[in-house]
DNA sequence: TTGTATGCGTTATCAT
DNA sequence: ATGATAACGCATACAA
C-alpha cells in the first residue's frame, strides 16, 4: 500500500511509451484510430499501473458528464422503485450512470435536486414524481429545467407535468374511470375515496376519472366521500380511522394508490371489519404486494416498469423541436378485495 | 431563451467587477475572507447570471468530489431502501450528494460500480449488500476498495465484510437465535428453514443462530431441513412448493427474511395451509410489510434505518488508523404468525 | 495513424 | 483582504 500518487493518463501514457492523446483514444475515445499494436501497449500499461479514469476531468472536458439523475418522492415507495427498475434496464450498457434523487416529497428538496444535477451537468433529468399544482412551484422548475436544457441537457417527465418536455404519461383518468366504473357495477353507492396530496396532478387525474364513472352511471358525485391522504401507507390507516370516526359507512372505499389501500387493510381488520364481506376495498398502481395481501387487491394495473423504460428510450434519443409525449393506458385488475355489495344490507 | 452560452464563474467576477479568485472564495470557500460589501456583489451577479456551479470543475481541483456512493443489492427491497433512508437522514445537510447503486446481487455488477465510484472521486463507499463468501470476488473486492482507500477515498461497510474496514454489524447470528429458541419453545420439531443465497454471508451467519438454538435445547439439527432461496418474494414462495413437494410436513416454517416469508405465506394460502393454525411462520429483518400481512409476520427486528444512519456517520468521521465496529443489536417480534404447535397432531 | 498544444471551470498558492 | 496564476486530468482541433 505504499502507492498513494494517483494514476493518471500521462501516466499511462509514458509507461506505453505513446502520446497522451494515443492513451486517450484508446482508453476513452469512441475513435478508432489506433493501431492495434499500440493500443495494446496502452491498455497492457493501463492494467499494470491499475490506471482509473477520472470521471470529473473528462466531464470538464467534454463539457458534459455521463450521469442521468432520476428524481423521485421517494424511493422506498414500490411505485417508484418499479419505474427506477425500467430506467435501470433500459440504460443498460450505455455507460450512463444513473443518480436517484429522493425527495421525500419535498418540493423544495426537488429544486435542489435539479440544481444538484444541473452543477454535476447530467447529460439528462427524468422527473419521475408527479407534477404539482402549485403555481410557484411549477415556475420554480421551469426556471431550472430551462436553463439545464438551455446548456445541453435532455429532460423527460413521468406523468403530466406544466413544464413542456418529452413526457411519459399513464393514463390515470382512464384507469380511475374503469375502476370505479367497476365498484359501481358491484352495486356500490356509498363509495369512500382516500384520495392524495392535493397539490399533485396524479390526484386530480384519478379523482377527475372517479367523477366521470359516476357520471357515466347517471349517479351524482359527493365531494364529501373524499377524504384525504397523502399516499403513504400510514395515510392510509389513518384516512379509514377517521372515516369511521366521523360516521361513515361506505360499502366500499377506493383509495387512489395501493400504498394507502394497504393500510386502509391494516385499520379496517382493528375495527373488525372483513373484506370483502363487511367493505370492499380497491387500490390504484398494482404494485406487488397487491397480490400479497389478504384478501388480494383489486386495483388498476400501471405498467411502472414499462413506463421507466419507455422514459429511458426517450431519454436517449435525441432532443426534438416539439416534444413528445408517450402515452401508456393502466386497466383494472380484478381480485378477492372487491365483492358485490350483500342484497341484505341497506 | 437565447443564453446558450454557460455562465461561468468568470462571468460572475466580471460582472461583480472582482477577480476570479474572489468570486470562487464567496461562492464556495469556506474561507470568510471576505469583505461583506464585495461578497455582497458577488452573490447580486450570480444571481442576475443565473451561475450554477460546475461540480466537475470543483472536483477536479479539488480532487475529490462530493458523492456518496451507496451500493445495494435491490433497491426495490425494503431492507435497503429502509437502510437507505437512514443513510440519506443522516447525510442530510451535508453538501454531499447520494449516489445509490443497484447492483442486483450481480458480483460483476458490484465491482463495476466500485470501479466507476473511484473514477468518480466520490468521497465515500458504503457497500449495503452482504458480503460474500466466495474467495475470487473479494480479492477482487478488497483490490478496488484499496486502491479507492490508497487515493483518498472513506469506506464503510454495513454486515461482516472479508474486507477490512469501519463496519456496522448487525447481530444476524444472535437474532437468529433468540428466534429459532422462540419456535422451539412453541413446541414445534418439524422445522423448515428457507435459507438465503449460500455465498452470503448474512445467510450464513443466520443459519449458524439457527443452529446454535437448536444445540441450546439439546436437540439435533437437520441440514436436510434447509432449502435454499435468494431472499426474494418469489424464491420464498417457490420454496415453499418445493417444500412439500418432496415431501415434508413441518410445523413451523422460519425464513431467512421477510420477503421470502411474505411469498411463503402466499404458497401457503394456495396449498389451502392456515396459518398459524395448521403451520407456523416466521421471517427476519421486520421490514414493514412484514406488520402488514396476515397474519402479521413473527420476525427479528433489525433497525435497519439506524442501521443506516450509523454507516453514515461512521463515514463522516475522519478514517482511523485500525477499523472500528459499530454492533447493532436485533431482537424477536413475536406477531400471530407464530402460534403452538397443536397436540393434537403428532 | 500519431503527436502537439490548448482549453474546460475551479481551487489553491502565491504575491501584494 | 484581494488579485494573478499555476495546477487539476482529460479530450480534441490541428499539425505532422
Amino acid at each position: 500500500m505504499r502507492d498513494a500518487e494517483t494514476v493518471t493518463l500521462v501516466d499511462v501514457a509514458r509507461r506505453a511509451g505513446v502520446s497522451l492523446a494515443t492513451a486517450s483514444r484508446v482508453m476513452n475515445g469512441s475513435d478508432r484510430k489506433v493501431s492495434p499494436e499500440l493500443r495494446e501497449r496502452v491498455v497492457g500499461a493501463a492494467r499494470e499501473l491499475r490506471y482509473v479514469r477520472n470521471a470529473n476531468a473528462q466531464a470538464l472536458a467534454k463539457a458534459r458528464s455521463a450521469i442521468v439523475g432520476v428524481i423521485v418522492h421517494d424511493i422506498g415507495d414500490p411505485y417508484f422503485s418499479e419505474i427506477l427498475r425500467g430506467v435501470e434496464a433500459a440504460g443498460e450498457g450505455t455507460g450512463q450512470l444513473l443518480l436517484v434523487c429522493d425527495t421525500h416529497r419535498d418540493p423544495e428538496r426537488e429544486l435542489e435536486y435539479l440544481t444538484l444535477l444541473h452543477a454535476h451537468r447530467a447529460s439528462t433529468i427524468v422527473i419521475a414524481g408527479s407534477g404539482h399544482e402549485d403555481r410557484a412551484h411549477n415556475v420554480a422548475v421551469g426556471t431550472r429545467l430551462d436553463a439545464f436544457v438551455n446548456g445541453g441537457g435532455r429532460v423527460v417527465l413521468i406523468g403530466r407535468h406544466h413544464y413542456g418536455g418529452d413526457a411519459v404519461l399513464p393514463d390515470n383518468r382512464g384507469g380511475a374511470r374503469a375502476l370505479m366504473r367497476e365498484v359501481l357495477a358491484h352495486g356500490h353507492r356509498a363509495v369512500a375515496i382516500i384520495g392524495g396530496p392535493p397539490h399533485l396532478t396524479t390526484t386530480h387525474d384519478r379523482l377527475d376519472g372517479c367523477r366521470l364513472a359516476f357520471a357515466d352511471a347517471g349517479l351524482t358525485f359527493d365531494p364529501a366521500c373524499v377524504i384525504d391522504g397523502d399516499f403513504s401507507r400510514e395515510s392510509g390507516e389513518a384516512a379509514t380511522h377517521a372515516l369511521y370516526a366521523r360516521g361513515d359507512e361506505p360499502t366500499a372505499i377506493v383509495a387512489l394508490n395501493d400504498e394507502m389501500a394497504v393500510g386502509a387493510l391494516t385499520a379496517l381488520r382493528e375495527r373488525g371489519l372483513r373484506v370483502p364481506d363487511d367493505v370492499s376495498l380497491v387500490g390504484f398502481d398494482d404494485i406487488p404486494v397487491a397480490a400479497d395481501v389478504t384478501p388480494a387487491l383489486t386495483t388498476v394495473n400501471v405498467p411502472l416498469n414499462h413506463i421507466g423504460e419507455v422514459a429511458m428510450r426517450l431519454a436517449r434519443e435525441p432532443a426534438s423541436d416539439g416534444f413528445r409525449a408517450a402515452h401508456v393506458a393502466a386497466h383494472v385488475v380484478i381480485r378477492a378485495s372487491l365483492g358485490k355489495r350483500s342484497l341484505l344490507k341497506p
